[in-house]
DNA sequence: AGAACAATTGACAACGTTGTCATCATTACT
DNA sequence: AGTAATGATGACAACGTTGTCAATTGTTCT
């Protein structure tokens, strides 16, 4: 593996200038910066971490704070996070309590760069006050909340929910239920936004008889799917506001004798692991947690002290699965 | 942080010694051994990794081959895999390909310290075979092979099969149906086997009418269970070789209208996210996977020339929740 | 007892990077 | 134009460990 020395005779400066091309250190003149880049880039150099670490004397642990019902969240995002930390030379502390003094002693460590926030942690305000005087930086997931507090990164929900409402309308349904999230998570509200823009847009009426409140749990995809089935105006297709629920609402179909997608249409959001776990699988919105966590590693470890407060919003996509299909006739 | 230097020091021996001790290298006297360790412990010494693997030139690197379906079974390896590697300073590679190309060049990469394998690689005659001429270790996942080639991680599938029958019999369940798992998983074998030797012991005839061919997979599990419930002589509780399938027996009873475990008790095996995240939560098996993999990496991490082809036996544990209830009067 | 050998221990370099400080080059100011 | 301030670069030490090899101690054999 080459070095920085070998770099620095290739571009025929000394190493140091070279480490601090690579560590984008201010004071380098552009034309050398150049040569030092290029020179890199011809040697296929990757830095040796392990000869940072040992010699930064940087602070290099990531708090994570993450209190998520669900197991598989939670992996994903500390599977992420740790591929981010490794990728970084970083190390990675987990944590699932979050009170004023747990954080306090987490922010006092010199070894700590900053903290990351899953929701619905990203948006408990006393955590956010707690941090915001403790001034010590912190990315927020899965939020796009309008107080620019710390960085936040997340999908366009509400894009999301409307193309994927627009994708059932597209197949004829006009009764489309709607299963809310918790009501602590923010992507609640917005995907709820987006599912009644959607059908605003296209010349259908918002029922509030077929917007249920769930919990994110696969026990209230399945009451809920249950209570828009007994309706007298049945709908033909089902939007939970993610896979977990998705799940419930399938075994209520089920329990009711009725075939996904030939009599009902059902959506989830998220493509977690249980999208395709499930029978038929599920048409859903892909959002990916690892990205998401990655990137929020990514920022913490490029930390500048002037990019403060930014937004950052990943791609989503659709995928489209067995459990959608045409309206029926009615 | 203390530093070998700083034990050295309280030792009273060169710190060369204490790298020695900490590193159980041979010939170091005990008693000079003993009191090495002493001052480490007192001084809570802690291994500093990013100095180590900057002068080691041991090998560092594990290669985790790895070919699952299940995004969730992936997911936790990789995570357990990367917590242990992260504990003894090493790097992960992942690799879905097991081709001879793909293992002789991993193999042939001195960086490479060994390989670990999990189901069902663990148990593919070729790549076994591949490896063995290879000359670098392994370590094999969720198998007890007789064949005794690399060292086996596992539980006793067996006997908790055993159990968790057994506590069906004891909930006064006498028709239990059964779905086995993949063929190619040698936990297959081993989780029926479990089964009919409860039954047996227990006074129970094995019918195998009641035993159906599943492959892990939920469809598996609804198709199975719903030819199951179709018998004359149905089932009251069913025993499903993994929680998977028994998620999508829950979906095949909905649809029977049986309600669980009022109707029927269903049992699922590895204790996924998955069973908890359906309703009504799993009585399943709990294995960990990540006990699993970490003590794997240990294995590798540790290797002495002289401890090969070991069968290593992890704990398993029933988990009692929701879906089981006493059998029925008939 | 003395020689030969093995076991045990230590001195010191080296790993590849960052931190500190010194030096040289350039710009700004009087 | 001369001086001060700033920008750009370099020389070298240092991080905490392991590798190499030499020095010391203990053991075995003649």
């Amino acid at each position: 593996m080459p070095t920085i020395i070998d770099i620095a005779k290739k571009a025929g400066v000394s190493f140091k200038t070279v480490s601090r091309v690579l560590n984008e250190e201010v004071n380098v003149r552009p034309a050398t910066r150049q040569k030092v880049l290029d020179a890199a880039k011809i040697l296929n150099y990757r830095t040796n971490t392990a000869a940072r670490n040992l010699r930064s004397k940087r602070p290099k642990v990531i708090a994570l704070l993450i209190n998520n019902p669900s197991q598989s969240y939670t992996q994903s995002v500390q599977l992420g996070a740790l591929l981010g930390c490794q990728k970084h030379g970083l190390y990675l502390s987990l944590h699932t309590k979050y009170d004023k003094k747990t954080i306090a002693s987490l922010a006092s460590n010199a070894e700590t760069i900053g903290f990351i926030l899953t929701p619905p942690i990203s948006d408990n305000e006393k955590v956010l006050e707690t941090l915001s005087n403790l001034r010590k930086p912190f990315v927020r997931l899965g939020t796009e909340h309008s107080k620019a507090i710390g960085t936040s990164i997340c999908i366009d929900d509400r894009q999301a929910a409307y193309k994927i409402t627009e994708y059932l309308i597209g197949l004829g349904h006009k009764h489309i239920g709607f299963i809310k999230g918790h009501v602590d998570y923010q992507t609640t509200t917005h995907r709820l936004l987006g599912y009644q823009e959607a059908l605003e847009a296209n010349g259908l009426i918002i029922t509030n008889k077929l917007i249920t409140q769930g919990d994110f749990s696969y026990a209230s995809g399945l009451v809920s799917t249950e209570r828009l089935l007994s309706l007298t105006k049945k709908p033909t297709a089902i939007f939970a506001s993610n896979d977990e629920m998705a799940a419930g609402a399938l075994a209520a179909a089920y329990k009711k004798g009725l075939r996904v997608p030939d009599s009902l249409s059902i959506v989830g959001f998220d493509d977690s692991p249980i999208a395709m776990a499930v029978y038929p699988q599920l048409t859903t919105v892909r959002q990916s947690l690892s990205d998401m966590i990655e990137k929020a590693v990514e920022i913490l470890a490029k930390l500048q002290t002037d990019n403060k407060n930014q937004i950052v919003i990943l791609d989503h996509a659709l995928v489209l699965r067995d459990s959608t299909g045409p309206a029926l006739d009615t």
